[in-house]
DNA sequence: GGAATAGTGTCTCTGAGACAATATCTA
DNA sequence: TAGATATTGTCTCAGAGACACTATTCC
């Protein structure tokens, strides 16, 4: 049974703006927050990179596109695409008229293939459409998501030393942190172990998991 | 020059959601967060309480589309909406697939007509759709807003003394305030006007403006 | 003077930040 | 033992929070 307005008419006879996802995936390679980009190779907007995104299809859920978009685009699979916000400019599609959702993710590195082309995230360099504005704000994202948690994607693996989840935040926020505050700061919501990092020179740190599950 | 793809079609050949807009726009009354509803009269969902909202139109920004929801669905002028976020469960709206971007906006008690009803905004009763939803993310949005700034959206005039923007405040956050450390905190992002507060028993009151433009 | 409200002094507690001392490993 | 890294003690500073005292008006 579809629904009819007073004038008989559906909600498919009204013209309407196209929606797409884009998705800023997010991973920490040499010691700074990246984002995966690719290069189309045909059709529009092609020589350009831009993040992967597609069309929303009727019925699908928003997350659910942004995964199909990873896959599909760039064969990642992700963990768990959170909303930044609509993009609407009207002029930011030349195919017309085109809503964009941007979506941020962040995933450890192991994740991604040796073939993906990471550039970094806080400055992207050129990209289609306003993606690059896409990239930035997805790294305000991590770092409002990463201030005052240890660890909510496991960038650091399932066990780590204080230094290595230093390492993890220091690259996410783009600042140096001090060790020692760092440590007090964490300490709280993690829990020992009992094992120890070994094979280096120095003292052996101890190691660490998350308190609660996550 | 309209683009087409590969095989030939244009964007709007392909089937794709609607998109609308719903405002929840706040007020302080009664001490408290309260959000604008009207009632539907004719047509889907008559009789039940809703916030304003409306179909997003080709070429239209969405801060333009939640200002004309305001402006003709309760005649309200709207201040500076904001994107809360896109509600996208499938079976929120039973016309068919409905992407709604949520927004939120926060005007002084004088914007508003007599006539128009006002709902507590964390608990807003039975209205349609996911509006209730969206009303208590407008009250997280208030709050966050007001947290750390003296009043950036005017809800105290331009000239007031510090009981009344703690007054403001306590509405907006749904708690008490101590006087000396909210005046300690908001003194820094004022300025004194020189005058004071009269008409009323004990100490006159100092009057303040906003130290930047605001 | 007394009631009422405005404004301030001060103490405590907490956490960030910084510095440096101590502990424990490898080579 | 020397070098390297991990871990902790402690001092300072700033801000939140709480309490109570002082100040200034109207009646």
């Amino acid at each position: 049974m579809i629904w009819r307005d007073a004038s008989g008419r559906t909600l498919d006879d009204y013209p309407r703006p196209s929606v797409a996802v884009d998705v800023a995936l997010l991973t920490v390679r040499d010691g700074r927050l990246e984002v995966l980009v690719h290069e189309r190779v045909t059709g529009f907007e092609a020589g350009r990179r831009s993040l992967p995104g597609t069309f929303v299809h009727v019925d699908e859920l928003l997350a659910d596109a942004a995964l199909r978009a990873l896959h599909d685009k760039v064969g990642v699979t992700g963990e768990q695409p959170e909303q930044l916000g609509v993009f609407d400019d009207p002029a930011r599609d030349d195919r017309g008229r085109v809503l964009s959702v941007a979506h941020a993710d962040l995933v450890p590195l192991e994740r991604l293939g040796v073939a993906d082309t990471m550039v970094p995230a806080h400055d992207p360099g050129d990209l289609s459409f306003d993606h690059a504005a896409i990239a930035r704000r997805a790294v305000e994202w991590a770092r409002d998501l990463y201030r005052d948690r240890p660890d909510p994607r496991g960038l650091a693996g399932s066990e780590f030393t204080l230094f290595e989840l230093q390492r993890v935040h220091e690259a996410v926020l783009g600042e140096r942190l001090q060790k020692d505050t760092f440590r007090r700061r964490m300490l709280g919501s993690l829990r020992e172990t009992g094992a120890s990092s070994s094979g280096s020179v120095g003292k052996p740190a101890r190691l660490f998991t998350h308190a609660d599950p996550r």
